[in-house]
RNA sequence: GCGCCCAUAGCUCAGUUGGAUAGAGCGACUGGCUACGAACCAGUAGGUCGGAGGUUCGAAUCCUUCUGGGCGCACCA
């Protein structure tokens, strides 16, 4: 995740830039429906039935106020009202009227009630309360609406996004921080896909930085490696190359702290020759930095891969340097007075700018608070390659990588970037939005490459330029512990530890993935022994993956997570396999039943489902249906606030919703064909709609578990 | 010093433009497998929403302030 960690000590931080207050949370609704309306999209999309008829509603009710009060409204508040026997909206608008029409809130909400009068696909409205309005929903027509419909708008159709996600340094195994940033990026590419939109997934590689450099020191200075033997020594391990790295580079941040001072600032200097080396490319030191970067790269895609994460393109750093896109970004800055040449106080020779979130320096001296790009020996600065780089992403930098195929997917190829790659090859950067999966601590990097897209006046990317941060994962005291790694006195009281790949601190991602399979696998074993390895196998997998998917998806993104087997590797509440679990079920149903989910949604159209959706047995019934018709709602409302959380919790509360529904009503036992028929419906609908989001979520759902 | 984030049940966390009795999972306790699979369901106990002011018809949510945690502010990447 872009994370060098340095001998200088840590560099984290949490500005959540991008984290959008809850205010902008509806205009940015508003924006994609009208791009829903732009784009010509049917407006009867079935799927959409609670959305849709809350839109309806709502016109309606401006326009009663409108004509009956001739008060118009900036925002319309519409919720859920806490029981469902209330109905299925709830409008406090009344209580916001009061004082401007001077009337008692319940009075004026009598007025609206009568004015409204019948509204299509409602059964009616009331006055609860103080002084709310509650709506019904015609339950009957909506549940035929529901069972017909199975699409999604595909709002987003036409917009072209970049996600970059995972990002992790190729010089060790990736770890359980690692696994929160792919599992995120890759869940939230998946959220843009779903609504309709082109996106490109990159994974940043950042082969020529410090990190690799301190596997090579490794390699060279302590264990006096050369190139050739190099290769011998990684044909000759007996583990993986990623986990092999994982030891030598903490033996290497270790050898920098060790020795007098005389040999550590020796170390240092080796340390900084060996970058240069790498940057510069076409050596010997570099040759084997390409080498173990490479190999380490693979081992990294391959276990995303375990998890369903797939890229499309790997930008690497070495192409941004030797392709020279900072040439070219750094000549725009200048023409457009972004970078300016700083001849006084500490930062006397160097190309700075101003820095993000502070105002413009007001009156004479130099801005002592600039951010510094060029250094005053004429290197440029990890911000100034990235704004370089964000200019490639949004089509703005007029030059572009060379393509190389570099990793076989089973429906695509990912491309790595090359100085001088194939003639043929897919285009990527020219994004339209762009999303950056980089951990809270790097904001303030990020806001200044924000700063200059928009100081060059690329105002339009700049405002669609995310960075999508989130919390670390660090470990709880007693997982460290469970490590073998001592704990300090003075930690153990903490809540969390903070991973340090350094000091070879963490939890590996395979290690934590076969931790899942291997108890995964025993559950299976036990309860269906009937089945074949094989079948038992992917079983166990599929379970596995849901239960670590799941478990970093639960927590919203500026939560820390304090890392723990017990919490990972639990199966039971709200977890992966809960969810799996409800669809195993309605799955069991179609089966003993003899039907199918399509049959079953078919028929609802001759069902008269009203009558048997009322009362309190209906309401048992009807709380799967409303939720299920929630979907395409939460699917926009993650996708404007960039937080999968949400429909992570979605999908949990309808496996939740279903499940009691399920022990309340027994389905293939039932009598009554009108309610049978509808009791299946329940089921299919419940099922389309866990199925649709747990795809979302790249969590799948295995016929028995 | 400047800036950002966090503080909600014993624990881990939700809480959607400020709205009806603040929710869930785990843990504890009680009950439910001769009905579509118990990785489940039903129920009980558990809360000064860190403290204090303020705005509002209404505040966990917005503002101010204080306390306690975490993080960021390089000519490192």
């Amino acid at each position: 995740m872009r994370v060098l960690a340095c001998s200088f000590g840590a560099f984290l931080e949490s500005r959540q830039a991008s984290f959008r207050p809850p205010d902008k949370i509806v205009s940015k609704i508003r924006c994609f429906s009208a791009f829903h309306r732009a784009a010509g999209a049917p407006q009867q999309d079935i799927d959409q039935v609670y959305l849709r008829e809350q839109k309806q509603l709502l016109a309606r009710l401006r326009a009663v106020l409108r004509e009956k009060f001739e008060v118009e409204l900036e925002t319309l508040a519409i919720e859920q009202p806490p029981e469902i026997k209330f109905g299925e909206y709830a409008l406090p608008l009344a209580f916001e009227l009061a004082r401007r029409l001077k009337k008692a809130p319940r009075k004026i909400a009598e007025e609206v009630v009568a004015a409204l009068g019948e509204v299509e696909g409602f059964a009616g409205f009331e006055v609860a309360g103080a002084g709310y309005i509650n709506a019904r929903l015609d339950r009957g027509a909506a549940a035929k609406a529901i069972s017909a419909g199975g699409e999604i708008d595909a709002a987003g159709a036409g917009t072209h996004s970049l996600v970059e996600h995972t990002s992790i340094n190729p010089n060790k195994a990736a770890h359980v921080g690692h696994l929160r940033n792919a599992i995120l990026g890759d869940t939230f590419v998946r959220l843009l896909r779903a609504s309709g939109q082109t996106v490109d997934v990159q994974n940043y590689i950042d082969n020529t930085g410090v990190q690799v450099a301190d596997i090579v020191v490794g390699l060279t200075q302590l264990e006096r490696l050369s190139l050739d033997q190099v290769r011998s020594w990684m044909d000759g391990l007996s583990e993986r190359i990623d986990y092999a790295c994982w030891d030598l580079y903490a033996k290497t941040s270790q050898w920098y702290t060790l020795g007098t001072e005389a040999e550590q600032a020796e170390r240092k200097k080796i340390r900084l020759h060996t970058l240069h080396e790498i940057e510069a490319g076409g050596n010997e030191t570099s040759a084997i930095a390409e080498l173990i970067s490479t190999a380490v790269l693979r081992r990294h895609l391959e276990t995303m891969l375990r998890l369903g994460i797939e890229y499309d393109f790997l930008p690497r750093e070495s192409e941004i340097l030797h392709l020279h896109f900072w040439d070219l970004a750094f000549e725009q800055m200048k023409a457009r007075g972004v970078l300016y040449f700083e001849t006084e106080g500490k930062n006397k020779g160097c190309w700075v700018m101003k820095r993000a979130g502070t105002e413009e320096a007001a009156g004479d001296g130099p801005d002592e608070d600039a951010k510094v790009i060029v250094r005053s020996n004429g290197t440029v600065t990890y911000v100034g390659k990235d704004i370089a780089y964000h200019l490639w992403k949004f089509g703005l930098l007029g030059r572009d990588f060379g393509y190389l195929p570099f990793f076989k997917y089973p429906s695509h190829e990912c491309w790595i970037s090359a100085e001088s790659g194939e003639a043929e090859h897919p285009h990527f950067g020219g994004a339209q939005a762009i999303y950056n999966v980089i951990d809270s601590r790097q904001s303030d990097p990020q806001a200044n490459v924000i700063e200059a897209l928009r100081g060059l006046g690329y105002t339009e990317q700049a405002e669609h330029y995310t960075h999508f941060s989130y919390e670390m994962v660090a470990l709880t005291p007693r997982c460290a512990e469970e490590l073998g790694y001592a704990v300090p006195e003075e930690d153990k009281a903490r809540p969390y530890i903070e991973v340090s790949g350094r000091k070879g601190f963490g939890v590996k991602a395979d290690d934590l993935i076969d931790k899942l399979i291997a108890a995964t696998s025993s559950e299976v074993v036990e309860r269906h022994p009937e089945l074949g390895e094989g079948e038992r196998d992917e079983i166990a997998k599929a379970i596995a993956v849901g239960a670590l998917r799941y478990f970093m998806l639960k927590y919203t993104r500026n939560t820390v997570i304090a890392f723990d087997f017990k919490d990972a590797l639990s199966f039971e509440g709200e977890t992966g396999p809960y969810l799996q679990y409800a669809v195993v079920r309605t799955r069991s149903i179609f089966r003993k039943g003899e039907t199918t989910p399509e049959a079953a949604l078919a028929a609802m159209a001759s069902v008269d489902a009203g009558p048997i959706l009322q009362g309190e047995d209906g309401d048992s019934i009807w709380q799967v249906w409303l939720r299920a018709a929630k979907t395409s709602l939460l699917l926009e409302q993650c996708i404007a606030t960039a937080e999968p959380a949400y429909l992570a919790k979605h999908a949990y509360l309808l496996a939740q919703e279903f499940s009691t529904f399920y022990r309340k009503h027994h389905i293939l036992t039932e009598a009554d064909p009108a309610r049978k028929a509808l009791l299946l419906a329940t089921a299919a609908v419940a099922q389309r709609e866990l199925i649709r989001t747990l795809g979302w979520l790249g969590i799948s759902a295995p016929e028995v578990m």
